[in-house]
DNA sequence: ATGGTTATACCGACCAGTTCGTATAAATAC
DNA sequence: GTATTTATACGAACTGGTCGGTATAACCAT
């Protein structure tokens, strides 16, 4: 067997992803990837077939790592209390920890950039970022119907949209963040979505 | 007096900014531009001395109409209510009836296809959008301020990221709904915004 | 273990097409 | 006659992508 090329691999991936959080996508030239990977073209178009290929592998393997996240916190939610809402209070509560750890680098979702960007990709690459979201939705969704069931709301909830405020949430507080230099709006939005399910179910008791 | 430009002007600057929200910034040529907007590139370097000058345009004249929205909408709202609460609440509303006359073509905000590619633009134009997002939180802030003295909330509340929070709503929006293609989404999610509101202050009742 | 084979990993020069921006001279409207 | 617009051609820089060649490391027969 030849040598291990996954590492490189995965550092033209990484200075790929850097650079399109700050300039986005077709401002990211494969040259200046290169040049931040410290490899040469060659061996871009060794490991990627086209540029197109690399935005695919790159919100692939965002999605990836978005969607362990989510079911690795919900899972040590549900070992944390029986209660389904209890569970979704802790499950937001890990996120505002992590949340609260950034300190310098200001963030941005690699899926909001494409997203604005859209135009550019085509289905397969677009689709995964829908599949995502959609993940989202239906694990928040499914939990906020046991909520449901447990603390019947005083006037009717849409748990779709409900489910969906926490990205929407997580992407707003992204581009807030970004102009304003704070990373501290996203944990500071979190905190409020956490609140607004404590009011709507929770009538008040914690 | 020589013959009026501001209308080819304002024809450049609408198909540029069609352009971008498809795409974004980099990845729309000017000739797509002058091509969309039906005139030809001397007349585009007439108007515009470069393309850098095309973005500052336009997240000026984004900003000016995002402003005088905000302010007119506030304006409404104070004069259909004399309770600061209730003034925010009509304020949001009359923003939640203007999200869903959006029906077919799924909205995008011009400043986060700007902030996701920041690292092209200068201090000039990224501050033009800095300052409208605070312009937002200011005007909502002191709104909240008046809330918070006249309703007291049971814990205490963080008024620059709640008034922050419907900036937030608007862009995380715009983001779930062009990847859902449900415009609907904005407006749903400025109805839980309004509502959080209401069970912060409201107490309950209406 | 030694030498040869092979698949993989990587390099750097290169190509064809596109980019923004400039230049030009003439036509059009007021 | 001045401001606006057209039409076109052009160039330097840069773009994504190709190509021939080299280096590396594991495998294998001996």
């Amino acid at each position: 067997m030849p040598r291990d090329g996954s590492a490189t691999r995965s550092k033209i991936m990484d200075a790929a992803e850097a650079l399109i959080l700050k300039q986005g996508f077709s401002a990211t030239a494969i040259d200046a990837v290169i040049a931040e990977a410290g490899i040469t073209k060659g061996t871009f178009f060794y490991h990627f077939e086209n540029k197109a290929a690399l935005a695919q592998a790159l919100v692939e393997r965002f999605a990836m790592l978005d969607l362990a996240h989510l079911e690795q916190n919900m899972r040590r939610a549900e070992n944390l209390s029986r209660d389904p809402l209890q569970q979704l209070l802790i499950f937001i509560g890990l996120f505002i920890e992590g949340a609260e750890e950034l300190s310098e680098p200001y963030p941005g979702c690699l899926f909001a950039s494409f997203v604005y960007e859209g135009g550019l990709f085509d289905d397969a690459t677009l689709g995964v970022i829908t599949d995502t979201y959609s993940a989202w939705r239906e694990r928040l969704g499914g939990k906020l119907r046991e909520i449901v069931e447990a603390y019947p709301p005083a006037e009717e909830v849409d748990i779709e949209s409900l489910a969906e405020m926490m990205t929407v949430a997580f992407e707003g507080a992204f581009i807030v963040s970004k102009t304003q230099r704070e990373p501290e709006v996203v944990a500071e939005q979190l905190v409020h979505y956490r609140r607004y399910i404590e009011l709507l179910f929770g009538g008040g008791k914690g």
